[in-house]
DNA sequence: CGAGGTGGCTGAAACGATTCACGCCCCGAG
DNA sequence: CTCGGGGCGTGAATCGTTTCAGCCACCTCG
């Protein structure tokens, strides 16, 4: 089948173990062998077979990566973070796709461990899964991304949503608003919550009372044709919101349709703010003002630690660092 | 570190060959055994170390899929598709981003082929590529996907994209419009040129000269931003397109909000259509029409190729798949 | 009672790369 | 001339799993 060291060392006349020092210690080899062996390893189009070297040195130069939506902006530019480090200190990063399913998660998680990954990042479909922690006890280093875990110790990056409500609410404020909604999914989501606990804080802060300006419309899903529709069904109410705040830029969106396809104008007669800030959100019909997340940055840190843990297990001490966003300004407030 | 199968077995107290059949035909041990084997394993935490397996087996179970942008929706579909049904089938997917970089497209040949992965899917920088050459010529099955090269004897998978031109020229044609303004990135991309061809063709098809018809407005990236910028400027110079065909939806997204920003109505001073189909198309301002590529079948007729070839190599026929695009209507023509 | 079968298990070989203790050769110093 | 040492190489052991020839005990049937 495929040439194997033993191949080249036959052909070039020396010995398997040779051939191995001119892969990774060509120092060690003198220049006419080298130059023979290469030779011949071109000759023969030998590939190194990183199974057998990985089984020999007991542990692989690999990270696994387990997200749950590749397809949301934020994830995929936190993958990428992830990866351009991985890649700078000398790991393969093999990308995985929970899609929210704990099973997939599972079968992921499996798969990873039986390739020996050396680490793990991943943002759990719930914490406190059992195969994670499982793991984690067999001893693979583990970084939660965008999660926190209290009760499992190991590093974890995230960034602090209640700070981004209370980014929101301030602008919001700032810019005269004393009657705020707040659309957004599932308010059981974390991240949901948590900024709109922030949102009612900066209100407080602002002097207001948080119940009065602040209205809640929960709708199922993160997605822009439900925020769509929740709103035209606000419209149709009689209820003209004059500011509108989304736990994220897809909800924005579908109001932004909401608005435009009814004749009303953003921000004039509404003002909107959306959060994550995902490119779509500068190019919508107007450009949207958003609430930016560190995502690449989220992404180099979290592969930083792992690594770190990797490099120096004896020496790592695990941290839990929390990120803060940051608003972008843009046409829609 | 781990424990082995060589741990299992001696704490069970049989033998290693007995694990192994524990783990990979349990009908060949009885009973009593296997509950014993499966309690230590349980036990010890014990998991399979696949690289020794696929070092002993000689091929590995997993795929590489090397796409141009993960970010891009189109390509994230046709991922979504492969690694269904190589799940499905029972084999790995090992997902990686050139990010159009021949060099890192380099690098994951590498690293994959390293690796042994059975087969290889793969959307290539350019065509040609002597690595991913030399790749099928030591014998990886190859899948290109969105791409022909005749060349080379493979399976591949695309879409017609003249087809799809021929789709847009007709339907706005149909709708009544004799000016049509193909907004464009770079004719040096096959799909950009292929896809002006269609809309010339469907001209001509529907009685009308073809150069007096379709203007071409050719922009230097295929970003929203870019086609927003380029059509401000077309209403600048007092230029006013009836019909908009973009070569895809984010060049529509960017005329869509300079239509909209300037207070042009679209479908009635403008009819737009975009091309890809992606998620945002149908939650935009106004909802977009655009041509749909089946990017999911797309990704499941590849992986089904692939595997075809990987599992039946001797009676294995390569084949050429072209599949057709679609019009979707919605508000926007 | 013996031959033949069979279910259940053993143990060693093999996969391909790495590593390391050890040999060989040659040169220079004493 | 001898001894020591450095530079180059060698080849066997090793990683964890799978596979397969073979062994043992027991059963069945003539």
């Amino acid at each position: 089948m495929a040439p194997s060291i033993k191949d080249v060392a036959e052909r070039a006349g020396v010995s398997v173990g040779t051939v191995s020092n001119v892969l990774n210690r060509p120092d060690k080899v003198s220049l006419a062998t080298r130059e023979a062996v290469l030779a011949v390893i071109a000759e023969l189009g030998f590939v190194r077979n990183s199974q057998a070297a990985q089984l020999r040195a007991g542990a692989s130069r690999s990270l696994g990566l387990i997200v749950l939506d590749l397809a949301n902006p934020f994830f995929h530019d936190i993958a990428r973070g992830i990866e351009d480090v991985a890649t700078e200190l000398g790991y393969a990063l093999v990308l995985c796709n929970s899609d929210e399913q704990a099973a997939r998660e599972e079968r992921y998680l499996r798969l990873l461990e039986e390739q020996r990954v050396r680490g793990m990042l991943i943002t759990p479909v719930e914490v406190g899964s059992e195969r994670l922690d499982a793991l984690r006890r067999r001893g693979t280093p583990t970084v939660l991304v965008d999660r926190h875990d209290p009760r499992i110790d190991c590093c974890s990056v995230a960034v602090d949503d209640v700070a981004g409500g209370e980014l929101a609410g301030a602008h919001l404020m700032a810019s005269g608003h004393r009657r705020i909604t707040y659309v957004t999914g599932p308010l059981a989501l974390r991240q949901c919550k948590d900024r709109l606990t922030g949102l009612r804080r900066a209100v407080a802060d602002g002097g207001a009372d948080p119940d009065e300006v602040v209205d809640v419309v929960e709708v199922p899903a993160l997605k822009a044709r439900i925020a769509y529709e929740a709103v035209r069904q606000l419209f149709d109410d009689g209820v003209e919101p004059g500011a509108v705040f989304c736990a994220n830029d897809l909800l924005a969106l579908g109001v932004l349709r909401a608005a435009i396809s009814t004749g009303r104008r953003v921000p004039d007669d509404i003002a909107l703010l959306g959060y994550d800030d995902i490119e779509f959100a500068a190019d919508a019909a107007v450009p949207l003002s958003s609430i930016r997340q560190p995502t690449l940055h989220i992404g180099r840190t979290a592969a930083q630690l792992l690594v770190e843990e990797c490099d120096h297990p004896r020496s790592h001490a695990h941290q839990q660092i929390m990120f803060r966003p940051e608003l972008v300004v843009r046409e829609s407030t």
